[in-house]
DNA sequence: CTGTGACGATACCCGCCGGGTATCGGGAGC
DNA sequence: GCTCCCGATACCCGGCGGGTATCGTCACAG
């Protein structure tokens, strides 16, 4: 009953689908059905049971998932600990311009309650990179809105936000109370910078390649709807200045708030933070 | 850092020297050697200062030991949770004749404790078999007493007991407040039916083959002294009828309280029992 | 009823890692 | 200086944890 084994048990447990468990895993399905059939074998009882119409944990298996994941956090305290008193503990957290919210300051509050000795160091990016140099190695974990490249990253996502169209208050559309990407068909939109992640830039775009004037920082994006009468998208439940305004875009996927860190990176506060994190932000009605 | 690797470092840890640490584990000393650099590569620090003197924790070490005791300590507790859902919790303990006392008593209550839903089976030996019938597969762990032949056993001392020739009250020699072997040489000794261990027999007669009649259990032991006027070897501590005496023998090794099980017994209640048991033992004054 | 797709299990292969033995190196002590 | 002790190193081997290909079974569509 090795740690490898239970984190399997618990992708497993939570997928409830060996292959997609398998791909979370990075490895295929059939050495994962034979790691928890050795494991079914050493607790002496079905941990699963697969039936046609799907898997689902047996009462043995639910009894393990608890402990599982009880001894894998612990586990995961050893290593902060350990790696505390070692001097080594510390993660750069990179958080996206506006990725800024109440949930972030309860991870913070939170984080700091359960590692108190160790660094936190964090680093404001703006909007032209998603990963807020993560593959850079300029930062361990990334509080940021998907999507982008998440190629070796690992993503989970925290939150879901429905997302506007920020408009000047003068706009005759921006009396609407709600808006679709139809409307906005022949608007000038912003551009990010040449070299920025396509799929980030795509999914700002409203899924189109669009025209317009080029964009670094939220802030600047701002500038451009005023001055430039760009459309700017924007997660709703922003404060926004006055002679703004901001109209649902009813048609459009939700902006995802996700944590990204690199996919072999071993500093055991990691997968501390992004456990937090998922408690957290799981709490914390939306 | 895999539960294996850990157990390999606390048994290095426990014993501040890598050759008989392997012998513990049952491995030679540089596959260990090496899983405990490994471990340090992980860590990112040294756990052990190596100086020809000898091998002492470092405070980064002393800092994982405790982590990794109280880890492997949940492991084992998760293995006890889950067997017990899967309905297969349970061991059988064999207590030697006269090892039960106090500490048993409270090792029974702290089991029952942690344990509520575990079944335990007890069954009393005599003391011809100073393993219960481990062996034999009719017990799981034995509360007994050294020495025995310790093949494919596993063993863990708790205490050792003083020990005194028990005579009759009329005995010249029993109005001496100390006693040595020599002071016995001339008296009949019983003797263990054959077969029994050698190690043991050897034990209770004081290192040399003795002469005397045959006896199986402890009451019979002392009908023997009484009846035959043999020599009876003892714990001190014990009551005895007011017409038997006990005298300390200075110059014969404790008797040493132990539990032992199967080496290769993967019931997960053995090793949560020897780890109560020993801490049961530690905490009982003597 | 049969073709097809989904999904877990099985069969089989390979490289690596966790075991082993033999030996080295260096410090302590007679 | 020789020897002993003890951890580290070198090197070898079998098994296990990974992989791919394929099977068996069931659900569903047509």
């Amino acid at each position: 009953m090795e740690l490898r084994t239970l984190r399997y048990f618990v992708t497993v447990a939570e997928e409830l689908h060996f292959g997609r468990a398998a791909s979370r895993l990075h490895m295929s399905q059939p050495p994962l059905s034979r790691a928890i059939q050795r494991l079914e074998g050493e607790v002496g009882a079905p941990l699963f049971d697969r039936s046609p119409a799907g898997v689902a944990l047996t009462s043995v298996g639910t009894v393990l998932l608890d402990e599982a994941r009880a001894l894998l956090d612990q586990a995961d305290r050893v290593r902060v600990r350990v790696a505390a008193a070692a001097g080594t503990a510390g993660i750069t957290v990179g958080i996206l311009g506006d990725a800024t919210d109440t949930g972030a300051t309860r991870l913070a509050a939170a984080y700091r309650r359960e590692h108190p000795d160790a660094d936190i160091r964090i680093r404001d990016t703006d909007l032209t990179d998603p990963t807020c140099g993560l593959r850079a190695g300029s930062v361990d974990v990334a509080l940021t809105r998907a999507p982008f490249d998440g190629t070796a990253l690992a993503v989970r996502e925290l939150r879901a936000d429905p997302v506007g169209v920020v408009l000047r208050a003068d706009d005759p559309l921006a009396r609407r109370d709600h808006l679709r990407l139809a409307d906005l068909a022949d608007r000038r939109w912003f551009q990010f910078p040449p070299g920025s992640d396509p799929a980030w830039q795509a999914y700002w775009n409203g899924g189109k390649p669009r025209e317009g004037p080029v964009v670094r920082v939220v802030q600047e994006c701002l500038q451009a709807v005023l001055w430039n009468g760009t459309i700017g998208i924007a997660p709703l439940g922003h404060d926004l200045p006055e002679h703004l305004a901001v109209v649902p875009l009813v048609d459009m996927a939700p902006s995802r708030v996700v944590l990204a860190w690199n996919e072999g990176d071993t500093n055991p506060l990691i997968r501390s933070f992004v456990r937090i994190a998922t408690a957290v932000y799981r709490s914390t009605a939306s």
